[in-house]
DNA sequence: AATAGTGATGTCAGTTACTGACATTGGAGA
DNA sequence: TCTCCAATGTCAGTAACTGACATCACTATT
């Protein structure tokens, strides 16, 4: 039996996110997150660098999904690349569906978690034009595809996430297919 | 002649931007800045949202300047009133490029500015999506059409605030060109 | 001209996110 | 048995931000 009960990191993300459901983010502070899963507001500083992060940790997963499957898909155009990069990111989301709404719930109240998010966001832009150009895409074109299939994700996002059950998976498909009537226009 | 000096907004603006640029976005206090304007640190709060809101006042002209000329673009696919949106905005920048070089040093050196700048530009790509709405293109392609207008003025900013001088309605001809090239894949 | 606002500022006290320095102690290994 | 270590605790401090109330040149009203 060890000095403390083990799993404290996984105690303090569940406070927070109970808390920041209960009361709102602004509402809930360091030292009552730390309160409830009987730890001290120093800890939680230990695990977490501040008081958003917890809602933005499987940000490397999260990205690595659109990177491997950009850098494993056959030749051919940058889109049909990034494209699988989104079904891959559907198909992990799905599942998930009940926490993602959640999380984003509290995200979409609080304008500081908005933004962290989209420098998320811009971050996977970024890797999935690194992961392009790695292709041998030339610049602006890695760039402005990388920035391309945010656009779709963010879309398509909204939409799953206030559609009402629909599948993810088909909602990209219409992205893409509305992205070319966009584009060619 | 009144109470105090007049100006302010312009002096505590003036007084952040230079002493952000001397030493750093965090190693300077906002008791430091209201020094330097001569005022306390409690009007600065008034004046100003906080620490960062100063580098982002501009932001309702910006999005003015895509939102008009989206919305006064004669009848046409959406990415062509887009592409008046994205010309008119480089006009406006091209004459103020030194003050918008050394305000970009700025944000790109701390992550929360970043955060903050990546806010403003989703709000205009909220925006633009709007204007397209308002002009009769339905959903999803009107938040594609925007977002896709974000991808092509954030790749074509970064272009322009890293090139030695190209003028920066050319670097949009040329995104533009290529966005083309990349969705038609 | 006296009076009564008003608006921009100052003053002050408080909360809270976050940080650095140092103390504690059960358990793992020498 | 001894020593060290890792995870936590304790404490003191900084700085962003907020609310409540005071001040006083200027302006409008009577």
């Amino acid at each position: 039996m060890s000095r403390w009960e083990p799993g404290a990191e996984e105690r303090l993300s569940r406070a927070a996110m109970e808390l920041y459901s209960e009361r709102g983010f602004d509402e809930v502070t360091v030292a009552q997150i730390a309160e409830r899963a009987d730890l001290t507001e120093r800890t939680f500083f230990r695990h977490f660098g501040d008081k958003a992060e917890m809602l933005f940790g499987g940000g490397g997963h999260f990205i690595a999904l659109f990177v491997d499957a950009i850098a494993s898909a056959p030749p051919g155009p940058p889109l049909s690349a990034i494209s699988l990069g989104l079904y891959a990111a559907a198909a992990d989301f799905e599942p998930r569906r009940p926490f993602v709404l959640e999380r984003q719930k509290i995200i979409n109240s609080h304008t500081d978690l908005m933004e962290r998010e989209l420098l998320k966001l811009s971050a996977l832009a970024a890797a999935m034009s690194a992961a392009l150009r790695d292709r041998g895409v030339p610049e602006p074109q890695a760039s402005l595809a990388g920035w391309t299939g945010l656009s779709v994700f963010h879309t398509s996002f909204a939409t799953w996430v206030s559609s009402d059950g629909r599948s993810f998976e088909s909602i990209i498909t219409e992205s893409l297919a509305e992205l070319k009537v966009v584009a060619a226009g």
